[in-house]
DNA sequence: ATGGCTGCAAAAGTTTTGCACTTCT
DNA sequence: AGAAGTGCAAAACTTTTGCAGCCAT
């Protein structure tokens, strides 16, 4: 598999050991915006004997090194996406859970205003949206 | 204690029974942006046999009546705060732990441009940014 | 009075940790 | 070889639930 030698490299390059079940791990985070528990479900087909710790204490470090980021829904787990190049933002279908990314030139301009008048220095953004996409229609008003 | 009352009367407006654990509940939320276990903790101070479901049992309620709003900052944890009549978002500082509010206009409009280009109907929107606040003016670079 | 609420205990769900063994470099 | 990573089991932490009794309306 070619991904897997590039996976292998990238977890090289940030200083990472690259070992197999990283590797597959990385290449099942680009599938989407999943939970800790969803990587590992869909590692196992691939792994079987991988573990629920490795696929926690991978994500940590992909976190830490900024391989990936780590998302805060209204839930009481977090869910983990590849580091884009590009900022973007998230909308969470409430009927049914897709979640859409949106680009976003606003909350640039939001960061500077915040550092200016309240002397934060911002290192971290996130803006998450509620509501229902256009398929699911909902009449709710 | 006069705001039991007033806490009373809210709780009854929304149609809640009006409890004393609720009643005090409700006070504490107006103490910060507490998690459920710091509410169960400051509560029990005045309410010794108070039990911890009932604190996420009351939020819950809380939060669907629509008196409380729920934060999810990066954490396994979420952290609540009394409904206010002005959007509002939140800075979290890195190095203290402090919870700044932040008033702001643009996220009004990026609801807007989000609503029209991806034809999704916003429910809610959440802005929370992480750094170091000014007390602790961080050398981070 | 009666339906909702509470406390307690137990379970469920999510994340972390200790340790012996394995793998990467 | 040595350090870092893995699997397993157990623990820690957060939230939910069943149920008997209590309380607000």
């Amino acid at each position: 598999m070619k991904t897997m030698e590039k996976n292998r490299k990238v977890l090289s390059r940030s200083g990472m050991r690259a070992t197999s079940q990283r590797a597959l791990i990385l290449d099942i985070i680009r599938e989407g915006h999943l939970d800790a528990d969803e990587v590992y479900r869909r590692a196992r087909e691939r792994h079987p004997r991988l573990s629920l710790s490795t696929v926690y204490r991978t994500l940590q470090k992909l976190k830490e090194r900024g391989l990936i980021d780590e998302l805060h829904f209204d839930e009481t787990h977090h869910h983990y996406e590849i580091k884009q190049p590009t900022g973007h933002h998230h909308l969470v279908c409430l009927s049914c859970g897709k979640i859409i990314e949106f680009a976003c030139q606003l909350s640039q301009k939001m960061k500077e205003d915040v550092a200016r008048q309240h002397k934060f220095a911002v290192t971290g953004i996130e803006v998450n949206m509620t509501g229902y996409c256009s398929d699911c229609a909902k009449d709710s008003k």
